[in-house]
DNA sequence: GGAATCTCTGTGACAATGTCACATACACCC
DNA sequence: GGGTGTATGTGACATTGTCACAGAGATTCC
């Protein structure tokens, strides 16, 4: 249950399928919604398990990834503020265990909603539904775009995009990250990503250092990403 | 709009989510659905194009795939009897263009509905907007698995299970088909399948010939899907 | 029948990527 | 300062992808 005005105003600026939605709608779902944080870093979804609720984050990050024999990961996709696990959504309409890893990136605020609600909504509220629907296609858009990815385009090319949108979305030139953390969400191995910085080192894209990689040159790593 | 009963009845049978209908949407649906038939080989959605209308497959099979720069292709998933084109329903309701291909394997025999009566079925009826969620979520799961198989696993192993499921699917040891065909459906170059259909043969697993597989140890197969 | 022309498969060389084992370097704690 | 993690570097080798081109069936046309 939320009433704080301050609170409701922000999270109908994070939610826009609310803004749309009538006063009904909204007092059920203000009703029927917990705020709840989780600290990182910790798991929320594992492999196989039944999904309980549905997340609305406002605050922070999770990544959704998959986990192979080898012990390598690759990311489906990230759920930032605004957005929702939709893989619970599928999960909680077709009944069917979570088939991924999910997991807490940055300490996360979130409205959290029961199971029974979201069918109850998905089958009464036309706003709901709608939102659902978007979430899945847009996920399932990411996840194509990711086999795409892994299937066709060489790893240097996928790093160099990597480090320029990890540089634009935090608006620095520093990168927080280890060469692990990129190889798992690249869906690659350490040493892989370790070569690859390298050489661009050595051609004076980038500086690496332990725990950070600095983009000295985004116009020449923007032409790693198409050709060679 | 259809009206012969033998078609209905046969329909009925395919399409698991009518038999649970009412009358009135069962009505509605066989007023608005029109039979189509298309000739194989031949495309039917194109990558970037915007979707009229959702078929639903009576007979026969398409095949949605990405296509990579080089040429390369990856299937992600098929469309068979009893199926529907989710990533159409998808973009249907996202309003986004479709992204990847799908063609024609076998000529298909379908149920086609526009594009309005689907947005207008998912706000009225209960069954239908079930059916759209769980056919969704099963793509989504679809696709995940392939991210998984790609990005983690040998392409031998994959190649053993593709055949193996090849096989068992048609009852038959005999599969036919080109070396091509099975790489755009595992996502590789037709070389590295013709080395290890080469090697498969020569340790007795399978005989190859001009455009066929054949399938002469099933069990040695089955090994070879695990672990070297 | 035989030549021309497809499509399908085979092959070797090499580049890119993944795996393994182990070395080294840096950060932090005591 | 030494010990203990974690992060990175490196070389050897296996797997996979790419390229260029060679043959081997199949089909058509004369």
């Amino acid at each position: 249950m939320i009433s704080d005005t301050q609170q409701i105003s922000a999270i109908l600026r994070q939610f826009h399928f609310l803004q749309e939605a009538d006063e009904d709608f909204r007092e059920i779902f203000f009703k029927h919604a917990t705020l709840s944080r989780i600290d990182a870093p910790q798991p929320i979804c594992d492999q196989g398990t039944q999904c309980s609720h549905l997340a609305l984050v406002l605050e922070g990050t999770a990544r959704v990834y998959k986990l192979g024999e080898n012990g390598r990961e690759i990311t489906l996709y990230r759920i930032g503020p605004g957005e929702s696990c939709i893989l619970t959504a599928s999960c909680i309409i077709s009944g069917k265990p979570f088939p991924a890893f999910a997991i807490c990136e940055t300490p996360i605020e979130a409205l959290v909603i029961h199971t029974a609600e979201v069918k109850r909504w998905t089958n009464q509220f036309t706003v709901w539904r709608n939102y659902m629907f978007t979430l899945i296609s847009d996920r399932l858009g990411d996840v194509i775009s990711v086999v795409e990815e892994i299937a066709f385009r060489r790893v240097d090319r996928r790093l160099a995009s990597y480090l320029l949108q990890r540089g634009t979305s935090t608006g620095d030139d520093d990168i927080k990250i280890t060469h692990q953390a990129i190889a798992s969400d690249l869906g690659t191995s350490r040493e892989v990503v370790s070569r690859i910085l390298k050489d661009f080192e050595h051609q004076g894209l980038i500086s690496v250092a332990r725990g950070f990689v600095r983009l000295n040159d985004a116009q020449g790593l923007a032409e790693k990403t198409h050709e060679n």
